[in-house]
DNA sequence: GTCAATGCAAACTCTTTGCAATCTG
DNA sequence: CAGATTGCAAAGAGTTTGCATTGAC
């Protein structure tokens, strides 16, 4: 459940030298809320991120972790898990489908695949719960964001474009 | 990328079948509704659902979409995409690896599959974008919550549970 | 007629932003 | 020392709730 310090130092030197080529500066609070995540292996959210550097550094604000989180996740340090601050979205589709999703956009796309279909899960995970359903997230750039189409942004926020629909 | 008016109909009959079994009023809201999502292919949010229902209710609210719509997913007859009017959580582990998501508290377990681990992607899917990763949501009740342990809301909110990890 | 369901408005949670004070390189 | 970064407090999305009214069965 915990890694080891080995991997903590790899993770840290990552995290540094990430920033350190980004031009972005080795705050305390930045390097606290690294190492915080660093030694996670719980997907914490923000807050729970915060209070555990605020153990160590008192006066960090939740908004200086946020800003910190969507930095290492801007420079690929960090992966995110389920639908980054996104609205809940529904599919009335229950015939079995996976999803591209943008990471961009937010954009959702399904698809299917005879190939992928029976997907194999292991005993190991079955042992976790009851599985009811399994399928496979696809991330990416979708073709509207590379083309450019939109805007150009490389924020965490996907784009508020209520004219025209993104998702397939 | 619209679904015929047959798969509409099968979909609507589902739909209505489940009120009733369930015990709740078809309202004139709650089928629009439905059918708003029945015909949708593009994994739509409450507030597009609402636009819609609107140019044919124009009274319905906002809070009653929301209301259907959970109902609707606790009913099991729509899906929902990402992960559920939940915190955005983040994940420090880059190695390839997949996720087990409880529906019911949202714990997150990581798993390794050598067998899954090079996920055959259609080229049909690697055409919509820049594939940048793949993994496998696994989804279904875990352990911790089909035998009871914490509370046994069977509702869409994970449960605030602050004192236990519930992640892995 | 009864009780569930609706609409409204207000509350709540999570996340973001503006800005003056502070600290890194 | 300049400019990035912080903390604060206030704003902003999206979602939820309480309650009187309405409507389905």
């Amino acid at each position: 459940m915990a890694i080891s310090s080995e991997e903590l130092k790899e993770r840290m030197a990552l995290f540094k030298e990430g920033f350190r080529r980004a031009g972005l500066k080795l705050t305390h609070q930045r390097l606290e809320i690294c190492r915080e995540i660093a030694i996670s292996c719980d997907h914490p959210d923000a807050e729970s991120i915060h209070k555990g550097v605020r153990q160590r550094v008192p006066s960090v604000s939740l908004d200086t972790v946020y800003r910190t989180l969507w930095q290492l996740l801007d420079l690929g340090l960090v992966s995110s898990v389920g639908s980054l601050h996104d609205r809940a979205r529904f599919d009335a589709n229950l015939v079995s489908h996976h999803h591209f999703v943008c990471t961009k956009c937010g954009a959702t796309h399904d698809f299917y695949s005879d190939e992928l279909d029976p997907l194999r899960i292991p005993d190991r995970v079955k042992a976790l719960g009851d599985v009811t359903r399994a399928q496979v997230e696809v991330r990416g750039l979708c073709r509207r964001c590379s083309s450019g189409v939109g805007d150009s942004r490389k924020t965490h926020k996907p784009e508020e474009d209520h004219h025209a629909k993104q998702a397939e």
